[in-house]
DNA sequence: TCGCACTCTGTGAACGTTCACAGACTTCCC
DNA sequence: GGGAAGTCTGTGAACGTTCACAGAGTGCGA
């Protein structure tokens, strides 16, 4: 009725505990008869490790814990982000690692996540959409815990490894192209200026237009939809004659484009519109957008490599980013 | 250098292991004193418990594993399903669960799931969008190991218990709102007839149309926006004079919402679009989609319940479904 | 033939808890 | 004053592994 034990497995192969053992964490040493006797103990009597058992004696704690930071803008947004879970569940899989999900909200989720990191239950941490400040950060970084960013922290890009897209080189793209279509007056709607993805994409944006990027063409939105619509509206109140406009995200994109649908210009005959993500809704507008591709599943697999790295032993692993590629649409 | 442990507490606070534990653990019997003291050197020593000892003893594994299905359709299709996610990541943490994640892609990895939940590394399990057929779920059922799935199992409702939104309450919902807005000819593009969504949305639908709803008004989709497009097409081909379309998901409608352009039909004017979920598509097309919002939140908090309850020893729990709201947009 | 290296095996101890038990000390009632 | 009931505490054993060690057997070269 109980679960089988290791014991128990042993009497059924006619072998002791230890050799059941090393036949189990795949030793040498060990000769094929007693092996085979083993593997048909463990298939008869279905054993399975007790990982606590196990956990306990070698210290380790077998799993990974995923930090998602809230309020939670980004991450989950689109079908694509799906992909970057998928990929960090698969990768550590194959190391036998688990993982744990964690949410860190409030001072007292950070806490937690702070006590069960550090109360040894996980060998590592992949933080997603840290913010700019967070004092987790810091706390992971003293506490020496192997951590990794998807996606850089402000800030600390040098204290926390991460794997991103190349935010600043996709922008370019994106406004280089605007600008190859003849569009003389580009307008930016950027993210919220403590995110990576924020700064970073503007500065693409002003690395192409250099001097011509004016101030009154830029305005900040919140990833959200909505910020889309307002700054938009913004925009085309103290710039009636632009004649572009790059959205650092498909969502604001959409949001946009409807208002200046509201305002009568057609696009991308009267403004020509860029987006950023290349998420779900850049193929449900109308028209489709032509936006920025990330490559999450890759950007996933590098982040999860660094971590195994990390927790490998490796002193300092370099941060990764990896190319974008423009996708062209309709909208521009 | 080392974590301490109880034993190190027990020293500093001058009481002996068991008086800590019974502190830890909440137990009565221990006098003020004690535990004051206790407290103290916890704080003292940032003694943090040692759960691989702790499940070890109590066989316990206080965890609980969300099994993504794979391939993975809709959920994480839209950020309400984040929501689903925070939701039992907090309130599984209330109650010290923590939520690993695991996939049941193929046939390796459903076995990878059983002997990990069979090895009592798991307290319960949360299934997520499990197809019918799917052996795990007879597995569970067979290891007697508490399961819950969100949103039903086909074929298997009265095994495993869920909660869901009333899909077929839903589809009425949105059929009855079309026949009131004076449409005389409704389609219907449904999801996959494996699915709760893709059986149950169409029975809605037939059971307000009854007998006008024919055969040739109905296309099936797989949930994508391109099988949306093409069911589209299907039904514009064979009934051109089709005044209402009713998809089974945002995505499906806004692929509809393609065609029906394409094809120079005005939405709402010469056709009717409704969608269902109020995922994040509703209001990234032009015209927004009226459809019918599923409470993912509520649904979350049922499933994380039914399961808590299934764990504390419940023999059976019954299985919950939610009201969904007709939210009324442009499309419609 | 001896000794050394290599292969293989079993055993005791340890990992850090909880739990059951036993014992000590109060309080209170008869 | 004695006993019962209640409160509080410490201790040994157990949970199921891994690891280090010791010892036995085999083969081979000097």
């Amino acid at each position: 009725m109980k679960r089988p034990t290791i014991h128990d497995v042993a009497a059924a192969a006619g072998v002791s505990r230890g050799t059941v053992s090393r036949v189990l964490n795949g030793d040498r040493y060990v000769s094929t008869a007693a092996r085979l006797a083993t593997e048909r103990a463990i298939a008869e009597t279905g054993y399975v490790v007790n990982l606590n058992a196990r956990n306990l004696v070698t210290q380790r704690s077998g799993s990974v814990v995923m930090v998602l930071s809230e309020p939670h803008e980004k991450i989950f947004e689109d079908p694509n982000d799906s992909t970057a879970i998928r990929t960090a569940i698969r990768r550590l899989a194959e190391r036998d690692l688990s993982l744990v999900m964690m949410i860190a909200g409030d001072a007292g989720d950070r806490e937690r996540v702070l006590r069960y990191v550090k109360g040894g239950h996980a060998d590592g941490v992949l933080l997603m959409s840290t913010h700019a400040g967070d004092p987790l950060v810091d706390a992971l970084d003293g506490a020496r815990i192997p951590a990794v960013s998807f996606g850089a922290v402000i800030g600390r890009e040098n204290v926390i490894p991460y794997a991103a897209c190349d935010e600043r080189g996709g922008a370019q793209q994106m406004t280089r192209y605007l600008v190859e279509q003849g569009r003389k007056k580009i307008a930016m709607i950027t993210g919220p200026m403590d995110t990576p993805g924020g700064i970073q994409r503007l500065e693409g944006f002003a690395d192409v237009l250099g001097r011509k990027a004016s101030k009154k063409l830029i305005e900040h939105g919140d990833w959200t939809r909505l910020s889309g619509e307002s700054a938009m509206a913004r925009l085309l109140e103290r710039s009636p004659d632009l004649d572009a406009v790059f959205a650092a995200s498909d969502v604001m994109a959409s949001g946009a484009l409807s208002t200046l649908r509201a305002a009568g210009r057609r696009v991308p005959d009267d403004v020509a519109l860029g987006g950023f993500d290349d998420s779900a809704v850049a193929m449900s507008t109308h028209p489709a957008l032509t936006t920025i591709r990330q490559p999450l599943a890759e950007i996933a697999e590098e982040t999860v490599r660094i971590l195994l790295d990390l927790i490998d032993g490796a002193e300092h692993v370099p941060s990764v980013t990896v190319p974008t590629r423009l996708i062209v649409r309709d909208s521009a």
